[in-house]
RNA sequence: UGGGGGAUAGUUUAGCGGUAAAACUCCCGGCUCUGACCCGGGCAUCCUUGGUUCGAAUCCAGGUCCCCCAGCCA
């Protein structure tokens, strides 16, 4: 895992507290956790969370729990527990025997629950949740004190102890910790510490019939772990107050503290678990793992390696500043990731047909092909060469201005690894498509070198005709048309129509039907591929991680 | 108009009283059997106003703008 890019010992205000804390004696051993609820599948924005708590108790010797904040059994699922766990391994950080959760801890949660009655700072409510509402008051007016806020201690635990025996419906009665109702922080004003919540959940079954919040379960989970930072987003930081009230209170057996840091937000991109969620859903994207999405399993699918997505999290920072980062660094990263391990190939995703006018008919020959020009290592492969080839549509140009290097009409071009050739022609269809070049090779310059030493401004790929493999090739755009999607109101109508582009007819080189592997390979020219789940023997399909910097596209556009 | 937090290049970060650093993007140039990679070069009134100081992005005071909070979600 120390082959990030820039993976250099960064700092952070995280990592600056910690070590603080180290060496004041504070802290023996670094315990961070991370802490996801099972209600959907992990994002690129879990990942630079879990970078940050796995990575700063490695580089600080010390451990990493995983936890599943696993509070409200209406929303969590099995099926999410274990694509997140399986997400996090990928990702490449281990828990060890530190794998937790929040429901682990009812039992003891409870009892902290009724020690709080006990002490009188917590008490059974009756009002309905509209009541509730209506008496919190609003962000410049105090709230109004429950009728029932008085209630004897052995009231409340009367009605606590029923509440749990499930003598009553849902949102009945809830716990409440008795704090003040007139805070200006709303999460003071007598947050709900318990409901009932009449539901099985993945782990406990129907052992339980309420529920701890996630205020009253968080902290106190970090404290029975031994949790000493615990790192989470700013929308927490007005939740630090009541964290430390409960520890305060409470006879747990550590100290944690609570520390926010800025979420990542992404160009382009939505992170929202609700909107993601709805994405899957609605079936805008084909399910969590679709290329498209943000998702840890999206960018696993789409090709993208892990390692990319480490060192994207090591370079973007953390910091409490609200911010955006541009989705190119993330393609910076993945490429930077790619171009040195993976192998290349030739693959044409718009075949023009080529016919070698002075190549025998029927005859083919093979030529040597580096697998990766930098890493000798990779070794060497086969291609075949003969009278027909393809080459792609977009090498060629009738009308080809000065600064475009590749094939037209009396141009010569270098045939990768293999052949100089010069286009003599071209044939057209009826509706004046140009639909095929005539060209002529030069056989002295086989394996790509001249003997006279004249030189070539374009080095093109290409496949040769009765060897080459189709293939369906997909090529992935935004899912969203805005930087800021839903800045201007429906977020769903930001949708981009045309986030996939299905290549139906692509022409791939033989090497590549092998590729049955997850591996990611490069297609000259054109950019990182992955074989889809969604290839069959008879059926090769391919992703576009990402495609290569395209100078000569900027050009173009002018 | 309550409470909490934040403002450094287009973007994300560093800088912690000594004269703005890095990465990404972008632009210019070089190299090249991938117009890729790689290699040069360019791109900052440090939100603002005033103060303290020999010296301020850093300290102080006042503004301005941005983000979060009124779930029995997390």
């Amino acid at each position: 895992m120390a082959d990030e890019g820039t993976g250099e010992a960064t700092r952070d205000f995280i990592r600056d507290i910690i070590q603080a804390d180290l060496d004041a004696g504070r802290v023996q051993t670094v315990v961070t956790r991370f802490p996801p609820e099972p209600n959907g599948y992990l994002h690129i924005g879990h990942a630079k969370s879990i970078c940050l708590n796995f990575g700063v108790a490695a580089e600080f010797g010390g451990r990493c729990h995983l936890r599943f904040d696993d509070t409200n059994p209406t929303k969590e699922e099995q099926e999410f527990i274990d694509a997140i766990a399986a997400d996090v391994k990928w990702l490449g950080f281990d828990w060890g025997v530190h794998l937790y959760h929040a429901s682990d801890y009812f039992e003891q949660l409870y009892a902290w629950a009724e020690h709080l009655i006990g002490k009188g700072l917590a008490y059974v409510d009756d009002q309905s949740p509209d009541e509730m509402r209506a008496a919190r008051g609003t962000l410049t007016e105090p709230g109004r004190d429950s009728a029932f806020r008085g209630r004897s201690v052995a009231e409340n635990l009367d009605l606590f102890r029923r509440m749990r025996a499930g003598e009553f419906p849902n949102g009945a009665r809830v716990l409440r910790a008795k704090i003040d109702m007139a805070s200006g922080n709303m999460n003071l004003r007598d947050p709900a510490l318990y409901r009932i919540l009449h539901a099985t959940h993945p782990r406990t079954g129907d052992a339980w019939c309420i529920y701890p919040t996630y205020d009253f379960a968080h902290g106190q989970s970090d404290a029975i772990e031994g949790i000493t930072h615990s790192v989470c987003t700013l929308e927490f930081e007005d939740h630090k107050p009541l964290y430390d009230w409960l520890i305060q209170h409470l006879p747990v057996p550590s100290r944690p503290r609570q520390y926010e840091f800025a979420r990542l937000n992404l160009g382009y991109t939505v992170l929202s678990k609700r909107v993601l969620t709805t994405l899957v859903r609605d079936g805008h994207v084909s399910g969590w793992d679709d290329p498209r999405m943000p998702s840890i399993a999206g960018l696993r699918r789409r090709g993208v390696p892990a390692a990319a997505i480490r060192d994207f999290a090591g370079r973007i920072g953390v910091a409490r500043a609200y911010s955006v980062v541009d989705y190119a660094l993330l393609e910076h990263c993945i490429r930077e990731q790619l171009n040195r391990s993976a192998p290349r190939r030739m693959a044409v995703l718009r075949p023009l047909k080529v016919v070698i006018e002075n190549y025998p008919q029927g005859q083919t020959e093979t030529l040597p092909a580096v697998n990766h020009p930098d890493d000798p290592e990779q070794g060497m492969r086969e291609i075949t060469f003969g009278r027909e080839i393809y080459v792609e549509r977009d090498d060629f140009m009738e009308d080809a201005p000065k600064k475009f290097y590749r094939l037209s009409v009396g141009r010569e071009v270098r045939l990768r690894y293999g052949f100089f050739i010069t286009c003599t022609g071209i044939v057209k269809d009826e509706a004046g498509e140009v639909v095929e070049l005539r060209c002529t090779y030069d056989p002295a310059t086989r394996g790509g070198n001249a003997p006279d030493g004249r030189k070539v401004q374009a080095t093109i790929h290409w496949v040769e005709a009765t060897t080459a493999v189709p293939a369906e090739i997909r090529l992935y755009n935004q899912l969203f048309t805005r930087p800021d999607p839903g800045a201007a109101g429906d977020i769903f109508a930001d949708i981009n129509p045309n986030s996939l582009e299905v290549l139906s007819g692509a022409l791939v080189e033989p090497a590549l039907a092998a590729a049955n592997t997850a591996e990611t390979v490069q297609f000259e020219r054109t950019g990182y591929f992955c074989p889809d789940p969604d290839s069959t023997s008879t059926r090769l399909v391919f992703n576009r991680t990402v495609g290569l910097r395209d100078t000569w596209a900027k050009v173009k556009a002018g």
